[in-house]
DNA sequence: ACCTGAACACCGTTCAAGT
DNA sequence: ACCTGAACACCGTTCAAGT
């Protein structure tokens, strides 16, 4: 069976189609939600593309320039919460709806945080979400108001994405030395956090069912924090 | 002048002391003041100590095991606010008083997050953090709480670290992104950050001036809505 | 007990060059 | 325009060995 001929080397020789920009950021995805966004290097990304590592540099540049495409490409795919709802159902809604999102891509939400809306896409959901706050009448507060919710889910998913990595070992070492003050009468307040832990089981089940809770009420508190503020208005 | 003899080898035939395991986090403690906890490495901690990689893994193990006794030596380093406080200037005080004590240890405050309670040091401080919030009638929302309480402020304090990493080209990527939409009729919330932003200035005094009043604002904004959690109820 | 020296299997990035 | 091959200056970690 013959190949098609073309002019160029190697990739072409093995009947491969040049490799694009997206074909490259494709890649980078695929690897993220492997590994996680700070889990892979370069070399694997060309590796899996069976190309040198030059050829990365070529068609998109350095490792962050790669980084910072696949950031891109993650929150474009976030949903944006319909403008009919008042801020604070819309606010509920874009960040319980970030989180499956961000959390299939390891690593993503806390390059986010640290970017902030130097991304494109993060620069439209922001014009929504400070608009919607004005409308609530936050006025000049609108600004820190988005900053502060934004931050706070982003950067809880992104602990949530670390705590995730070291799974093994230090889980069971931070239930260890819970457990180990769980009946110290100096330390009641040790106590009553291991008996909790202990209830709460280590199964990876029960560990993921916790965490969603956990940034439920996260994201409740957030939103009573901000509502104090044009409260006391 | 003659050196004192001695039985080990090359260092000491230069007339140094054997290397401790305290001399070793002294070292990667200065490092982590100078570069931050994830930009240095542990054969740039031995070429400071004028030993090879080995001895490092010989007194304190491999680098996580380095970066654990840091962050367990900065932790101790943060104030404890007195316990006549009430629940909500102790935490007021605890969070604005680790603030200048993590910021000078770049990373720590990340790593605090992942780890929780795990450092020894934070563990004494979450047993008063949590009898705080029972006395205050929390009761089983003390644990959530008070894992809100610190990993927001934590989480925000981690942001600041890496943002100040990548000043030199982000800074100003995000403020010409901004400013580029600052007239746009389509995006009024976007022309109401990038007037904000155009306003503080690009001067480094200023930006910090704005991170301190952004993290007082956070921490306020996070005490009210833990407080809305006990006034509910 | 304390340290050396060399090696293994990697990194990100850059070079000069090939078709 | 697209890709190669080799190199540079690093990593963390582990080895067998020296006094």
């Amino acid at each position: 069976m013959p190949l098609p001929r073309t002019r160029f080397p190697s990739r072409a020789a093995a009947g491969l189609p040049p490799v694009t920009t997206g074909a490259i950021i494709d890649a980078a995805l695929q690897l993220t939600v492997e590994h996680g966004l700070e889990n892979w290097s370069l070399r694997e990304l060309a590796r899996l593309l069976d190309v040198g590592p030059r050829v990365v540099y070529h068609h998109v540049g350095d490792r962050d320039a790669v980084v910072r495409d696949v950031v891109q490409r993650v929150v474009a795919a976030v949903p944006i919460p319909p403008d009919e709802l008042g801020w604070r159902d819309w606010f509920t809604a874009l960040l319980t709806g970030c989180r499956p999102v961000l959390r299939r891509h390891p690593g993503v939400a806390r390059r986010l945080a640290i970017l902030g809306p130097a991304v494109p896409a993060a620069l439209e959901l922001m014009d929504r979400g400070i608009r919607k706050l004005l409308d609530a009448g936050f006025e000049q507060g609108a600004i820190a108001a988005y900053r502060f919710l934004l931050n706070s889910a982003l950067l809880q998913l992104a602990v949530e994405d670390d705590r995730h990595d070291l799974q093994p070992r230090a889980r069971e070492e931070l239930a260890a030395a819970l457990l180990a003050h769980r009946d110290s009468e100096r330390h009641p307040g040790i106590a009553l956090v291991a008996a909790d832990v202990r209830e709460q089981g280590t199964d990876p089940n029960d560990i993921v069912a916790v965490d969603d809770r956990f940034y439920e009420y996260a994201i409740a508190r957030t939103l009573d924090g901000v509502a104090a503020q044009i409260q006391g208005t």
